[in-house]
DNA sequence: TTGCTTGCAAAGGATTTGCAACATG
DNA sequence: CATGTTGCAAATCCTTTGCAAGCAA
């Protein structure tokens, strides 16, 4: 945590930004939260500790975080960006259960392989990907799904 | 287009809808598009032919032919639906370049295979993914990308 | 005739933005 | 003290929905 409060402050001068109490606030539950988070749940959070704070703040922080390259942007398809951490943090693509929504990172080099190698097929340099398996988990299939 | 008019008939008459009109110019001008639309351009060019639509009876269609399965949904990470031709029309992932937009169909069943085997590692049962792979192709790339 | 469909406009949900007051460097 | 930042509410974008009038079967 404390290297990515240090990359943040740096961005924030770099760029002519301040830092202040809010984005702190924000900066420090977001890093603490081990999932991926909503800008509507980690407002809901934050609002614990400042009821004070605004949601927009929060929103505008985590677009802040994403291009400071702290937190990377998912897309579940449902229209909710979900933020993670992006520090120390090497890309995965996630399988999510459709009854619990429980989600696991998987990391597989021979996926990435081959999509670099199709998309040179059809004469296309990859720049990223976005890959989502949709399923049933272990727990969800016992319990007859 | 025949196959597709008789199925979407077929639909109909199962689920007690009716055959109208706007369906059947909604119907017919998804039918001659060869690529993905989503609901507002599909409204703007169906608004030509009969410019007393509503763009809500277009939404409305278009979740109705992904229910009779000939349509597919399509997410490019955009919050907008877009649909592509399901009927005769086997699965594949998008191919979507960041410059110009153009996008190409791919099937690559070792990436499929990968996918279900990666899942089941970790004890889900694979219903559906969704990938999208996100580079510049061959086009804008000469032209300095 | 019954009840599905339509077009309209209003509502919806997530996110962004304008703005005046405020606080940081 | 200049300028970035905040909270609020209004605006935005795409999509859905309530409703009264219209139309298919």
């Amino acid at each position: 945590m404390r290297a990515e409060k240090e990359i943040f402050g740096k961005y924030l001068s770099r760029h002519n930004l301040r830092d202040t109490p809010q984005r702190e606030l924000i900066l420090d539950t977001f890093l603490k939260r081990e999932e991926h988070i909503s800008a509507e749940d980690l407002y809901d959070i934050v609002k614990k500790r400042d009821p004070s704070i605004g949601q927009a703040t929060v929103y505008r922080m985590l677009k802040l975080l994403a291009e400071a390259g702290l937190a990377r942007e998912l897309d579940f398809g449902d229209c909710i960006k979900r933020y993670e951490h992006n520090y120390n943090h090497p890309h995965h693509d996630h399988l999510i259960c459709r009854k619990c929504e429980k989600t696991v990172e998987v990391v597989e080099p021979q996926i990435e392989d081959l999509q670099k190698r199709v998309a040179e097929k059809y004469g296309f340099k990859l720049t990223d990907h976005s890959l989502y398996l949709y399923g049933y988990c272990a727990n969800c299939r016992k319990r007859g799904n």
